[in-house]
DNA sequence: CGGGACGATTGGTATAAACCAATTTCTCCT
DNA sequence: AGGAGAAATTGGTTTATACCAATCGTCCCG
């Protein structure tokens, strides 16, 4: 006696639409019932309810702290790349941007820096690592590789307070044309640490190469965004 | 006795590394051992084998099939928007693209098309829904909305092949502006059927507005890539 | 020789049960 | 009151087990 073509879905997908349903409506930061309460009250295992509610989590629908419990989490971040800084897309969100220096120093170049930059490997870039932040909270990881001679970069960026304003006003660099690439990833034990998402977690791996008016790229940057509180925004003529 | 700071990894993140360097030489296709042998050879249980693999699965690194095993991913392929056409794309990089079509037809704009396209609620606007392949392989599951008169559409794209080709050859219609907003997604049961990934694998969600010279919105289309064989490339002038 | 039935193998879903770790709450002592 | 410490609560990890479902190979029969 079965059903021909009706059930098919998994418990806990079934689950999770379920848990859709109870928090679509609910202000962020709203409490949800306990994994064990909800093996309870659905008749399941709590398996299922956490493998429901880890979907959940990783689509940036619910926040979960180990020892607190599980809350609606708030809506995504949108930065719209080129048109306006990542400071005036939060802006305009009604949130505030910042960004938090983790090290500016010289490395040498290893070999997929070296051919991004058009530079012998072993030679000497300059790497900064930042996080950024929007409303206190982390939102990516990102690396800079810069290519040639930039003098006390560090105390520039730290008296400018941003890494473009520095390249442009101190050292006469213009970056005039990117080529951004983006794919999925997921967070391993540096994302946990750096960003505070679950291990696991889908993240957007960004890579972006700018190159100055005259074509010769300058600037080789690895960001990686959390996929739950992030979206990616691109506009250009065709 | 506790190991003060050394440990801290869980299993299934440590097994998940090993099982990389098993399989970072090795040739596409290639089958690894079950998920009961992995277990019984890294002494854990076949939960924490399931996942160390599910995470590569995600990854787009392994690939599995109930029944058959589990093997070693091809890498993925990289989209440039709007210097070349998909078609090129794959090309340059040894594959072939196609497109299979699911449907064409009018239908009334729901509230999100409407806004997006400028267009009353409940007008009629073109429904063109595809499954772009490569290689044979279903990669995106494409639904596009186009507002304006355009007589006969499902003929015409079967003619040309294509579109875009269709929207400039046969009505004069030429987008010259994109907005492209990129963020994750888990797949859910209709990915599952269209694309053949796992539930609760991460997607890359696009959606893409195109204006005409004039600025009106002329096409609204909403993407869904596989994000374990799909990479996004944008180039602009800043 | 073809084909269908069956069984073995492999991944997929679900349960129950521990125990660990972070956080909050309670309690009791000063 | 205030604070320290214990206890309870909640999510995080891992094990063992069972059964379902898709695939593939084998064997036997017509």
């Amino acid at each position: 006696m079965e059903t021909p073509a009706a059930a098919a879905l998994p418990k806990y997908y079934v689950l999770k639409e379920q848990i859709l349903t109870l928090i679509e409506d609910a202000v962020p930061g709203t409490l949800i019932p306990t994994e064990r309460a909800l093996a309870e009250q659905y008749g399941t295992s709590r398996t299922t309810v956490r493998q429901a509610i880890g979907e959940l989590v990783s689509e940036g629908r619910l926040d979960r702290t180990q020892g607190r419990g599980t809350f609606v989490a708030p809506p995504k971040v949108t930065h719209v790349r080129q048109l306006t800084s990542f400071t005036d897309d939060a802006a305009s969100q009604g949130m505030t941007a910042s960004a938090r220096i983790l090290d500016i120093s010289e490395v040498p170049a290893d070999t997929v820096t070296a051919k991004r930059l058009a530079v012998e490997p072993g030679a000497g870039v300059h790497r900064v690592e930042r996080i950024r932040l929007v409303n206190g909270e982390p939102l990516a990881h990102e690396t800079a590789f810069l290519a040639g001679e930039l003098p006390d970069l560090a105390g520039n960026v730290e008296v400018r307070g941003s890494l473009y304003s520095a390249l442009r006003e101190d050292y006469g660099i213009r970056i005039s044309e990117v080529e951004d690439t983006v794919e999925t990833k997921l967070a391993g034990p540096e994302e946990v640490r750096l960003l505070d998402v679950e291990m696991g977690a889908p993240m957007l791996l960004v890579h972006r190469l700018g190159f100055d008016p005259e074509g010769r790229p300058v600037e080789w940057t690895e960001s990686v965004f959390r996929g739950d509180r992030f979206r990616f925004v691109a506009r250009m003529h065709v």
